[in-house]
DNA sequence: GTCTATATATGGATAGAC
DNA sequence: GTCTATCCATATATAGAC
């Protein structure tokens, strides 16, 4: 019983845990101290876990991260595991709008170019969970496979019509729609996933914003160039 | 510092510890027995760090998959630490001499489709160690950092002289040589590294030849057609 | 609701028999 | 050169005092 705890309740949503609700914290604005306190974990889990991985990370690493004893951890989240769950649903929510933008209305170099910016703010302001993330889907997803082959599936298939029909109104090279989208997600996680091989080619010591700007034109042009019926040569248009 | 023996002697060269000297492993053809145990606990090894990481993995584990006692694995190599770095240095020798096809008097298009065809040949081939490679740099590159820092850097450095080369003769659009090499790296290395949620999104069980075959089509066209100068479009041509 | 102290498990590494 | 038995460190999780 009490012992099981929702994963979500943990993603910024508003939902508390029955727990919650025994002593000093409702209408006068009480249970700060348990959410500011799972928000910390949460912050040192994604860094620790992005930096050595499930198996690497420990509990206790965590927690000195978040400067609370080990035990307090494991008071607000029963196991590792359910930590782990936590943090990558917010990554998961995170990232699940962006593609939004693919709709047949919209102009597809418009909605592409702002895609490709949204993914690579995300890998600035949030390497870490971009990095947790695909240390997830390296191992095999063991996790987030369910959620890979339906929810990912299902809106990817749903975009990938979108980008049909594109192609269909001429404005966009025949491809496949899905191979696309793997693309565009590999070169903008990219810079977060791979951020230290980055760095030592280009010979950084942090990536600044400057190197993202770079980065976003060069990932845009090359992406639009690639993929957009190119309007000056003279393809069949509507 | 006796304890510190060599990750490349242990990278298929001919390289035999001195141990190795001792009893029956010379001219008349010994010293099988070693070799072949190595290169199954190279091979384990390289799918165990793979599905776990280097945390994760467990000397255990990965002795049992190459059917040898644990002990066995420890007198071969010393620590775990050595052994993932003997399976490291397989995989940069895999990866390190693609990149050569970049030369000024070739085709960019050709040299590039290559390129790209050899990248997801390995990602097919050999996934497993793309993905060890893929965990090594997602935390930090603990073990390569050197190597990406000196080696690789000035190896990219080259080949965006190469590739500066082709655009100042006009056969490339101006683009950044280092931001084109990611993106090259990004987009082959995915089908590997992500391989589980490329599966899912596509509905297989497991990526078939065709899947490559159409990775590698999409991929090529959009490379090539976003960063070579357009033929047809009046571009300046020296 | 917080934290110290600890039970229990697991894994890396080695001693020493064969 | 091989392998069983074992040492020791570390890690997860919890009991129980505050």
């Amino acid at each position: 019983m009490a012992r099981q705890r929702d994963a979500k309740n943990t993603a910024s949503s508003g939902g508390k845990s029955p727990r919650t609700l025994t002593r000093k914290n409702n209408a006068n604005g009480r249970g700060h101290i348990r959410e500011s306190n799972e928000l910390r974990l949460l912050q040192a889990a994604e860094t620790v876990f992005a930096e050595r991985g499930f198996s690497g990370a420990t509990t206790a690493g965590i927690a000195a991260r978040a400067k609370l004893p080990k035990a307090n951890l494991h008071y607000y989240f029963r196991t590792k595991a359910e930590l782990y769950r936590a943090v990558l649903a917010n990554v998961l929510e995170l990232w699940l709008d962006e593609l939004d933008r693919f709709t047949p209305d919209r102009d597809p170099s418009e909605a592409i170019a702002e895609y490709i910016a949204a993914k690579l703010k995300w890998s600035r302001l949030r390497p870490n969970a971009s990095k947790v993330f695909a240390n997830e889907i390296l191992h095999g997803a063991p996790f987030v496979k369910p959620y890979l082959e339906r929810d990912l599936r299902r809106r990817v298939e749903d975009k990938a019509g979108v980008v049909r029909e594109w192609i269909d109104q001429g404005k966009m090279r025949p491809l496949d729609p899905r191979h696309f989208v793997f693309q565009l997600w590999a070169v903008t996680q990219h810079y977060a996933d791979f951020e230290v091989q980055v760095r030592a080619v280009l010979g950084r010591r942090r990536l600044t914003e400057r190197d993202f700007a770079d980065a976003a034109a060069n990932i845009t042009r090359l992406i639009l160039q690639g993929a957009l019926a190119s309007p000056p040569s003279g393809r069949i248009r509507k």
